[in-house]
RNA sequence: UGUCCCGUGGUGUAAUUGGCAACACGUCUGACUCUGGAUCAGAAGAGUCCAGGUUCGACCCCUGGCGGGACAACCA
């Protein structure tokens, strides 16, 4: 009988490979990989997956990952994203020590072996028109037609393409492209575009070029440049891989030859994922920018709260492999959750605030009662929360008339108040719209959390605030951006901000425990029964701001549903 | 009428390479609880897109379908 092995954990098809590819020596017993951004836009959660799974294999397999800015057209990047892109992967946990290079580093060597390949007949000057190019690809079904300089004389490539780089050209008026096939049935292989004449000041090299190498044509050398093993990207990609290959053997590169393999992006569901409508949100003015906390950005994740930890973690539930898939928010949410439960601190805020009075609670009187900074970490000790009469509870933890499984405030019933006494709702006030205003209670006086008669039952634990102490706060109730799981699967002509969710921002004042007064930007709590919040760095001293981070799991309001 | 890739519970990923499907999220019970949280115990849910074939035996190999996706920027 065949034992299956359950202490190892199964690996993905990518280590597999990597595996199979030490076993066989292939790489000479080296892991290199490289997360290569292009700098013209901020990071979001597919990057982290991907950046998870390039440094992380990298770190598994004893080898090394790069940060590659792959910044080959100066029109749409510039040094701001690169240094969001700096930020958002230091900030995830990962380092690429002295390893930081950029596609333009190899701009000069790029162009020699371009030169290698017109010598090699395997490039051309073309002086045709995008258009015409374009034109003349044909389709998929249909081969393209034969350029007219395509068999022109090797040396007069080679003058051209000097005169190209030294600026003689107007842009767009030639390219330098591979010669392969015009019939070919994968379009990238009908003599694609290598470099292109564009006047435009580059971020790292200024004006020294004026014409630039093409997303095929720089990726797969910088590769073999950098020694990279594995050579990991998305799905898209797929169609490429016989051009990045073609290109390798074009440059009879045969040690260290690095290969492509692909894996399906992340989606997500509840969120889009495209650069371009991360932008259009922007844009449009739907969210406050790329941090906002509803973005699915890595700056927007951070200012919402999350851990680097929860989203490496959740960089490895999702799993890789090469069918399109679409991840379930609530394991995002699950992950974050499992994290800031271990981790945060708890607190008492009360966010839709209803007024109890303990009338026979002594006038004047406050007790600072002790209570647990986090259940989950007796070391994090305690801090003590001021008590009074007249205190603050949430409106929802009241009903006048409830159903039976209610297990909170009622008249006539009695509740605990979370490391205080039991109470027991006597009467309410109200308005003359019948709106309460107050809840009148009586406390006894031997329950109080710790004391001998504490350890009565009651069905129900609530939090609450005491009003002369509590410290008003703006809480910034964060939910889901769009209200369909996927917004991007819209009809004909139907458009993705059809779907966003009028609601995935609530602008609260909360009333909180005092102990929070001091806690800076970036810091996480857990507010009891409620949910995890975060200061947003537009607080300012004395008063923190609190995006909501994510809500506790709340059974009860799953079972009114 | 093109080429390539992919089809396993609601979702995602496994099944160490041919020995009748596991884990996670979600869902639902119950226990416990000074958070209706957490934790603990348990349950339901797929017979692996379909049809043939090979085999004692197929999620796995072969053939043919079907379905989904990618590819026609001087973008990456």
């Amino acid at each position: 009988m065949k034992e299956k092995n359950h202490n190892t954990p199964s690996l993905n098809f990518l280590e597999q490979i990597i595996v199979k590819d030490l076993e066989e020596n292939r790489t000479g017993g080296r892991v290199h990989t490289r997360f290569p951004p292009e700098p013209n836009g901020y990071l979001h959660i597919g990057h982290a997956k991907s950046i998870c799974l390039n440094f992380g294999l990298a770190d598994k397999y004893k080898g090394l990952c790069n940060l590659r800015f792959d910044d080959t057209n100066p029109t749409k990047e510039n040094v701001g994203y690169v240094n969001a892109i700096k930020e958002d992967v230091r900030w995830l946990g990962f380092n690429w020590e002295d390893r930081e290079y950029y596609a333009s580093d190899y701009f000069e060597k790029l162009y020699e072996m371009a030169v290698f390949l017109i010598k090699k007949e395997k490039a051309y000057v073309c002086e045709m028109s995008g258009e015409e190019i374009a034109a003349g690809r044909g389709t998929p079904s249909t081969p393209g037609r034969i350029s007219p300089w395509r068999d022109r004389p090797v040396e007069e490539s080679l003058d051209l393409f000097e005169r190209m780089r030294n600026g003689e050209f107007p842009d767009g008026s030639r390219v330098l492209r591979a010669k392969i096939d015009m019939a070919s049935p994968n379009m990238h292989m009908r003599d694609p575009v290598m470099y292109r004449i564009m006047r435009a000041n580059h971020h790292r090299t200024g004006d020294a070029w004026c014409i630039y190498p093409m997303y095929d044509w720089a990726h797969g050398q910088s590769d073999y440049l950098e020694n990279i093993t594995h050579s990991i990207c998305t799905l898209e990609f797929e169609v490429h891989r016989p051009l990045y290959n073609w290109f390798l053997d074009a440059l009879e590169i045969q040690e260290n030859r690095p290969r492509q393999f692909e894996f399906a992006r992340l989606n997500l569901n509840y969120t889009v994922m495209s650069k371009r409508k991360l932008l259009e949100l922007v844009e449009g003015g739907h969210v406050a920018g790329w941090d906002d906390p509803r973005m699915p950005t890595i700056s927007g994740l951070r200012r919402r709260g999350y851990t680097p930890a929860s989203i490496r973690v959740f960089s490895d539930r999702v799993g890789v492999a090469k069918r399109e898939n679409v991840i379930d928010m609530a394991l995002l949410e699950h992950c974050i959750r499992e994290d800031l439960n271990k981790n945060a601190p708890r607190v008492m805020g009360v966010l839709d605030p209803v007024k109890l009075i303990i009338d026979n609670y002594p006038d004047g009187q406050v007790e600072e009662l002790e209570a647990i900074r986090n259940p989950e970490r007796p070391e994090a000790g305690s801090r003590t929360v001021p008590f009074s009469k007249v205190l603050y509870i949430e409106r929802n933890d009241f009903m006048e008339d409830p159903p039976k499984k209610f297990f909170r405030l009622s008249p006539g019933k009695e509740v605990r108040l979370k490391y205080a006494y039991i109470i027991k709702c006597e009467h309410v006030e109200k308005d003359e719209n019948g709106h309460i205003t107050a809840i009148h209670c009586t406390y006894d006086p031997e329950t109080r959390s710790g004391l001998s008669g504490s350890t009565r039952k009651v069905k129900g634990t609530l939090h609450w605030v005491s009003a002369d102490h509590a410290l008003e706060t703006e809480v910034r109730l964060y939910d889901r951006l769009f209200n369909v799981p996927e917004p991007d699967d819209v009809p004909e002509d139907g458009n993705f901000k059809d779907h966003l969710n009028p609601e995935s921002l609530e602008v609260i004042t909360g009333l909180l425990e005092p102990s929070v007064k001091d806690a800076g930007p970036g810091e996480r709590f857990q507010f009891e029964r409620t949910g995890y919040f975060c200061i947003d760095p537009d607080s300012i001293p004395g008063k923190p701001v609190f995006n909501r981070t994510v809500t506790l799991r709340d059974s009860w309001a799953k079972m009114q549903k």
